[in-house]
DNA sequence: AGCGCGAATGTTATATTATTACATCTCGCT
DNA sequence: AGCGAGATGTAATAATATAACATTCGCGCT
């Protein structure tokens, strides 16, 4: 998380231990009922995600890895893959971060709020995504996937200020 | 420009050696214009993003950048954030790659088509960018700037396959 | 239980992308 | 000419991500 300015950040909103080993079971049974496998690697990878309070980066989360130490980056970044894949997490790509899906249905696309001094991030359904699917047709453009983040300042850290 | 697949790609996007030149003059203009310096590197930074069929890789014009051999990294890491800020181009988020901006009026926020099998680019204008301001004002989030990026194929890619 | 297969992981090395820090130079101004 | 701010040069290194190949694990089959 980035620490742009001076003041507090002390709005939270990392999941509470009830509610992370309550999305850690339900990943587990997604990934059952779709045939994968929640290994332990992945299983830890996700909850270093849940754990941290807004997107998180690769090397922290091999740096967090291990109690005793860092852990292997493609063991990471395996895990990463398949966690987004599954719809667990999205990847932030303004950030180079990544950060748990917090909708029920694990959609693959999704909209983000980054706020540029506390670095949390809201996850918002992308408006009218048909507008810019109907913008792309004009040119024959045939859309799989949308990135949409939008930068700016949160409510908490407008008022800090 | 990735090469994810077997066709020809010949459907070539950048602009003409004149109509590169009508653009490297109006950059200079416009920086002139601005109280800003329209250095060699930056100039020279800037015509190898004109020349290029598509977004390029910072990496890829620190090595094309001199005849004989590449650039240090910073020269053009500064040129590219100098164009940046000044409109002139855009940074792609989700390719780490970077694109001459194609409005008159070089807006710093700009959508974009992304073929992912050509790795041509089309700016657009971000459709409802009003409904996302709408959509964070909901939770008191002010936005500073949308990154909206769309992944697909563009008509061309389309027909080839 | 033993076997075989594909998926997952371990391990080492390296590729790619980007920045820090500090010395030096250039240009416009007086 | 001399100053100051902005721009550049230079070396080192940080941060992000993947390739390649060996090994192990889990699971269905016999």
């Amino acid at each position: 998380m980035s620490n742009a300015c001076a003041h507090a950040h002390n709005h939270d909103h990392a999941p509470t231990p009830d509610a992370r080993a309550a999305r850690l079971e339900a990943a587990q049974t997604l990934c059952v009922d779709s045939g994968e496998r929640m290994t332990s690697s992945r299983l830890r990878t996700y909850e270093l995600i849940l754990e941290a309070n807004g997107p998180i980066k690769a090397y922290d989360v091999i740096d967090r890895f291990h109690p005793e130490g860092a852990a292997k980056p493609p063991t990471v970044y395996r895990a990463l893959s398949f966690l987004e894949q599954m719809g667990l997490i999205h990847r932030i790509e303004s950030l180079n971060a990544f950060v748990a899906c917090d909708t029920h249905d694990h959609k693959h696309t999704a909209g983000f709020l980054l706020c540029e001094c506390c670095g949390q991030s809201e996850e918002i359904a992308i408006p009218n995504v048909a507008d810019v699917e109907t913008r792309a047709a004009k040119t024959g453009f045939r859309v799989n996937h949308i990135t949409l983040e939008a930068r700016g300042l949160c409510q908490a850290c407008q008022t800090d200020h």
